[in-house]
DNA sequence: ACTTAATGTAAAACAAACTTTACTTAAAGT
DNA sequence: ACTTTAAGTAAAGTTTGTTTTACATTAAGT
């Protein structure tokens, strides 16, 4: 799964930190996602997308790889 | 974290089985998703919203309890 | 009554998400 | 040079998603 996250972050001028308290995760959390290959919950997910004011699919879409 | 799956399955009169199969899980997997109360990973909520070409929005839904 | 298909449920085991602690590096400010 | 902030990374541990096997229930068809 590819994301966008850390443009999200920029355009918000979002550091890791900032976001993971906002959703309540860890900091590493948030790293590990960025760094891709990492297959975090959907309500996660919801939240991350609700915090950026855009769709969930803006920000996480699926590869050809996810189809197992 | 509500979801509206059961019906979304019954616009395309799939079983849980059938659906199970094409997202690449087990049945019981999707009956316990159903139930609610189940956080499913991103990449498999993706997955069903691109069989029922829809939003995953459209079919998952964050609740206030989800926020802590 | 019998069979079949779909669903509900449960327990044990396994895989993966997520946390915590901690150390490192790079950039920017003073 | 020194300090601070943001980011990268890693290992051990806890929690939770997912599978597998198995059995029960309900509805529909014959």
């Amino acid at each position: 799964m590819k994301n966008s996250l850390k443009v999200e972050r920029a355009k918000k001028d979002f550091t890791q930190a900032d976001l993971a308290e906002r959703v309540g995760v860890s900091r590493q959390t948030i790293n590990a996602i960025e760094k891709g290959s990492y297959n975090l919950s959907t309500i996660l997910a919801l939240k991350i997308a609700k915090i950026f004011e855009t769709e969930l699919e803006n920000i996480f879409q699926l590869e050809e790889t996810d189809w197992k």
